[in-house]
Parts: structure tokens; sequence; C-alpha cells
DNA sequence: ACATCACTAGACCAATCGGTCCAGACCTGT
DNA sequence: ACAGGTCTGGACCGATTGGTCTAGTGATGT
């Protein structure tokens, strides 16, 4: 039923099992042996689909949930009259599926690539995954009529927002956090 | 000069050492090693003061990262004239750290505890200090005359922008976005 | 039937991990 | 001078780490 089921390709199981695994448990908090274990998968089978090994499965990882994360903005703004109601749409999908996750996991890229050593490589990807959820909220405000600018800053609030919103939500682990997030600019 | 200079006791050296390394590197980011000898403490001494390990040492950087930014805190709102003042304020002397860190670091707790195992005390202690910061920009907000709901709404969303500012912020590494923080506000 | 190639399987490796242990150095009070 | 505690120094340990390597499997095209 869920997405992890074995006829999925071994690549793919691969991907999968460690975005699971680096998004609770950090970069550096997942060995190799985790992933093997929970994608059912031999090792030469890893170096073999991901020849520079635990760094590139890392980025692949991350990819690949960034993938989802656009997919569930979309979700969220496509049939919303206003920014503002599409941002309490994701607000309200993240928060139900971080109490799938066991209300334990937060933003899937700083898990896999922050954590991750002081590597250049990781840093610029991460920028350009962020960069493409911003741009991407950026879009929908303009839609909505923002200006340039104002779009902009709002689309780097969201962003900023829902990062600080899972840190908070796991801290926590209250879902809350994350489903009530909108109404917490009302007090400006 | 520097706070980590050699006539500190030895747990002191210990508590900063790691502080400054679990904060850049993550909790399992950083071996013994690296701590022992950015602190010039032997193993021994290390277990004599913290009997639980890297556990307790964790706990203890965390607890002394947290102190410094209620510091911080306090610093920024003191003289300020209204609770945004206070937040510019406070934000500009986040980016000035950040930028002193070589651009890199982010939050402390987060990076000391929360990279860590599924263990329930680390998140506890995460818990209790992210609110006992949330609770001292709450105060603040008391104080400039907020009603405690709005209060306690604003030093969330302070909280929460300041987290995903420092992730932002290391991702882009630009100090500009803790900066510039408070005028995306003015977007809404 | 055979060769080819993508892929799997897991034994194996050096390095590093967090942690234990104890001998000795250094204080203190007597 | 001696005793008792605190603290230091570092050798040592089993477990685990990411990574390498090679033998073998299975599908495909000819």
């Amino acid at each position: 039923m869920t997405s992890s089921d074995r006829p999925l390709p071994t690549k793919d199981r691969l991907i999968q099992a460690a975005a699971r695994l680096f998004r609770r448990y950090g970069y550096n908090g997942v060995g190799l042996n985790d992933i093997l274990e929970a994608a059912k998968a031999p090792k030469g089978s890893l170096y073999h689909h991901f020849p520079n090994g635990k760094t590139d499965l890392a980025i692949a990882a991350a990819t690949w949930a960034s993938d989802g994360m656009l997919r569930t903005m979309a979700a969220s703004f496509e049939n919303a009259d206003s920014f503002e109601a599409g941002f309490a749409t994701l607000c309200h999908k993240l928060a139900k599926l971080f109490e799938l996750s066991g209300q334990s996991d937060g933003c899937p890229v700083s898990g896999a690539l922050f954590d991750g050593p002081e590597n250049e490589d990781f840093r610029k990807t991460t920028d350009h995954i962020f960069e493409g959820w911003i741009s991407e909220a950026e879009h929908y405000a303009i839609r909505f009529g923002d200006n340039p600018d104002d779009a902009r800053r709002k689309a780097e609030l969201l962003f900023m927002l829902i990062e600080g919103g899972w840190t908070m939500a796991r801290a926590k682990r209250s879902s809350d956090v994350l489903r009530h997030l909108p109404e917490k600019l009302a007090a400006l």
C-alpha cells in the first residue's frame, strides 16, 4: 500500500529508504547498513547505482523529497483563492504529514544535507532546492496580484516560517505548531 | 582574547569546544576526539566531568549556548522602544555573530541535540530551552503593551522566523538573510 | 548457444567510533 | 610527612563506520 513496497526498483528503494532515514536521524545519524536493511538491498547495488556512495545517495534522496514538497505546494495553491488560503492549506497538509511520521520528521533537505560534512556540494544543492521552493511560492504570490517585491518577501517568509515550524514541531512533538502557523501572522 | 583560551577550567573548555563543534557539524558529525583535541583535554577528564559521556556533554553545551542566546535577546530588547525595534536589533546581532562564525553556524541547540539519537531526554531539553527563548520574547511583548494572546503569538513568530532564518542563512551563506528578517514582515 | 552487460550478493578492510580503565599527578587538610 | 580525594593522561577495547572488491546471477541481443 505504501510507496515503499517491494515491486519498486532497487535504486528507488534505496532513495526512498535513505530519504526517510536521513529525514529523521540526519545524515550522520544513519549508517549505510541501516539504509541497506531498510531498502533490502546489498551493498554492491548501492555502489552500482551511486558510485560515490553515501553522498550521492543523500543528494538523490533530498532531490526526491524536494519533488514531493513541490507537489504538495502545488496541490495546496491549485484551488486556493488567495495566497493566504494556499499557505493555510499547505500548513495543514504538512501538519498531517508530520503526524503520519510519528511527530518526528522535520525538513527532509536539512536532514539529508546540512547535517553532512562541511561539503560545498551539499550546501549548493540545499540552496538550489530551497530556492526552488521559494520561487514556486513567489509565483503563487504574483499570480494572486502581488507586486514582485512583495511576492518575494512573502515567499521567503513562507519558507522561513515552515522551516522554523518544522523545528518547533519536532521539539514539541506537536503537529499543531504547523497547523496553526498561519494564525500567528494575525498578531501583527 | 577569545573565550576559549587556556586559563579556563577543563570542564568549561570541554563545554565550549563541544558547543562550537556541535553547532557547526551536528551531534553525530562530531567525534569525541575532535572535542578533546579542540579542548586540549584527555579522555579521562571528559568522563570525570561528564560520567555519561557525549550525551551529557551535548546537553551541557546546548544549555551553555542557550544562556548566550538569552543574554543576546536581553541586550537587544533592553533599550528598545518597541517589540519590533528589539526584534530588529536581535536580528542584526545574530547576523553579526553568524558572520563571525564564517557564515556557517545555525541554531546551537538544534545542532547539539536534534541531530542526536531518537533520545527523549534530548527532545525534552530542546523543548525546554526553546520554551525559555519564547517566553522571554513573550515577556518583552507584554512589556510593550501587547495582550497575552498577541504576545505569545508574536513570540512564537519571532522564534520560528529566527530558526528558519538560520536555516536559510546557512544554505545561502549569507548573513543578510538574518539582518533583513524584520523587513520581510512588511509584505503583509 | 554464446557473449555481453547490468546488477546482486556479501565477505572483507582500515579507520574511526564512544566508552572503559587504571596509573599517576596534583591538590587539600591534618 | 602523610592520607584521601579530585583530576589528568592515555593505552586499550569491541563495535560500527563508509568503502572496496570479486564472484556470481539473470536478462538480452545475436
